[in-house]
DNA sequence: AGCAGCGACTAGAGCGCGCTAGAAGTACGG
DNA sequence: CCGTACTTCTAGCGCGCTCTAGTCGCTGCT
């Protein structure tokens, strides 16, 4: 590592020792006004003429004054703050969080995003979000178990977006994981697949419901005897772990429905590693649809689920939670889509069907 | 979409109306002591005894009291607050995020995250960490003039990740760009590679110095006649567009270094859209080596950052540039390494050297 | 002339907390 | 008995802002 040292000493515009950072009251000395009258500028509410309007902002400009947001939320009764867990690693919550921006900055919003992360669970990234006062929580995908989140939505509007919440108080978006799987199942077996494999999500959102979906529909096409769901969760060393788990087999499976685009994304790193060819040796399905699935690389036939509708209705469940709060909680259930690609393909030595 | 609704009324354990939040004196009335004794507990401040602590503590669970970090900041001289402005569509930027969270808590900072976004520019972002009382800002891979980072500077400390800033009163941390690329050009050229393209990361962190870098050692090599350099950015699209403008010319080059990862990726889906093996036809060289390069579907050959030891040392100076607003700026250059994966190879018809 | 109505502005009380100065209680030595 | 030291606790101001309830001067209407 290198060190280059500027030599100069750090100069400011505003002479050596960093000014304290201007507040309402200087800009309104400033201007010789009120600091009410500041105040109502900067909320561009009316009762201010557009004349002083002009010299207040002037002095503002001219001191660098920006106001200042802590105050501002304490001030407030009303915070305008939606809290935004995230799970940073995870594409689909960036196109989540792109959509989430843009709705609630529509509604006059504004975001926090609180990541997870090794040594941030949930319950610290919650803590956090509620310190900064936010009036709602908008959480991607948690892990949690019901209860917490029934705890939470008892005192703070919630929504959650892609997995079902039984839980009273708290609103939840998610696709309509049967559809998706009954879809990826029927798409594979009209390949001519039978040995069809789900790798689990774990605990993550929507895996209760994407496994039982898996299993009634493998059931419906009479396939109940080649049922096999791997443990797994959402993560790309999941599915490395689980497809490390199928190459020790005797016979690999043809086909294989991965918990989530991650855990496909692993599941092919670890068959490419040992020389197995997706589609031609294993077909291999993801969940999600997030962004990165469709790159030709990738390339990955994956269930969509539409991040910018999601996104929408969580922000405005949100809303209308805060304007109502008497509401009684909702599940909102997204279509949810197979989008064919590159990764699925008839089993080897099928003759292709019709 | 299907809608389901409750029924029920939303059931808080605090009865039907959303209790307003408890505040640090219901607390202390519970107990039956002052605030700022209650402020003291909160704060794991001596002056307490042991005892009152604990029934401090308990009150505050019962009442599901939360410190107000709003008020907290406001109160307090110091924020403790480090904002960081990322591109949550860079997965490089995830795996800086992750250790920005280790190394700030390890010093006891917060963090406040906020993200770029299509109607969310670089100024916005730093508007809205700026108003929640950040004290210092890294910015991950900032786009923005050095003009504009310096006044930043002037004011506020504050760090850039990935690109070297001359402002001074501005500390940037970034790889030496120069090692990198030569290592990569050398490793081409190695493999017998003399039709060596780069696409440009335009206005991107570090984009200059690469240029330069791949011009640099280009020259060196005797392949200035090869020197080609394509315009694009640090994302997909642009690697995509680029891969492109390549096909439609009358030979393909026989290597490209991306201008990042992420460029590479949308350079590989173009290719191989157009049947374009990588690399069989193309070898390909990412920049950065986020943590979805070595997936092996992707298995990226790619300049390594190191973001753990990127990320500590943007936190430790900011924080020492908290500590001593006086210090020069500083401009710390890590070592970069080339990691040679899988999409380089030899060109094709040339007879592997030795 | 009298007064309601309106636009432009201000005083001042909070918001929930941190923090300084100091009070009250206990302990000990001289 | 007082002085000193220490622990445990409290009073109350201030952080930068919002917001309610005004004041003030002017117009327009009866």
């Amino acid at each position: 590592m290198v060190e280059h040292g500027a030599g100069a000493e750090s100069s400011g515009g505003s002479g050596s020792a960093r000014a304290k950072r201007p507040t309402m009251a200087d800009v309104a000395a400033r201007v010789g006004v009120s600091r009410a009258l500041v105040s109502l500028v900067f909320r561009n509410e009316p009762g201010a003429s557009k004349e002083t309007r002009e010299r207040v902002l002037r002095a503002a400009e001219e001191l660098g004054y920006r106001p200042d947001n802590a105050a501002r939320l304490l001030a407030r009764t009303r915070s305008m703050v939606l809290g935004v867990m995230i799970n940073i690693r995870n594409a689909f919550h960036a196109d989540l969080v792109e959509a989430i921006y843009a709705e609630a900055e529509r509604l006059g919003y504004e975001v926090l995003l609180s990541a997870l992360g090794p040594a941030r669970n949930e319950r610290r990234v919650v803590e956090s979000l509620l310190g900064h006062r936010c009036e709602a929580l908008i959480l991607l995908g948690p892990n949690a178990e019901d209860a917490y989140l029934a705890e939470l939505g008892a005192h703070t509007p919630t929504v959650v977006v892609g997995r079902r919440v039984p839980a009273n108080g708290v609103d939840s978006i998610h696709t309509a994981e049967n559809k998706g799987m009954r879809q990826a199942v029927d798409h594979l077996v009209g390949l001519g697949h039978r040995a069809i494999v789900h790798i689990d999500g774990g605990d993550g959102p929507g895996s209760a419901e994407r496994r039982r979906a898996y299993r009634a529909a493998m059931r419906d096409l009479g396939l109940q005897d080649e049922i096999r769901v791997l443990p797994g969760d959402h993560t790309e060393e999941s599915g490395e772990k689980a497809g490390d788990t199928l190459l020790g087999d005797a016979r690999l499976p043809t086909a294989v429905l991965a918990g989530n685009d991650r855990c496909a994304m692993g599941l092919m790193h670890a068959l490419s590693r040992a020389g197995v060819g997706v589609p031609q040796d294993v077909s291999v399905v993801g969940y999600d649809d997030s962004h990165i699935a469709h790159l030709s690389r990738i390339n990955l036939t994956t269930v969509r689920q539409d991040a910018e509708q999601m996104a929408q209705l969580a922000v405005r469940s949100a809303v209308e939670r805060l304007d109502d709060h008497r509401l009684p909680s909702r599940e909102l259930i997204l279509d949810a889509r197979l989008v064919v690609r590159g990764t699925t393909a008839p089993p080897r030595g099928h003759a292709s069907a019709l």
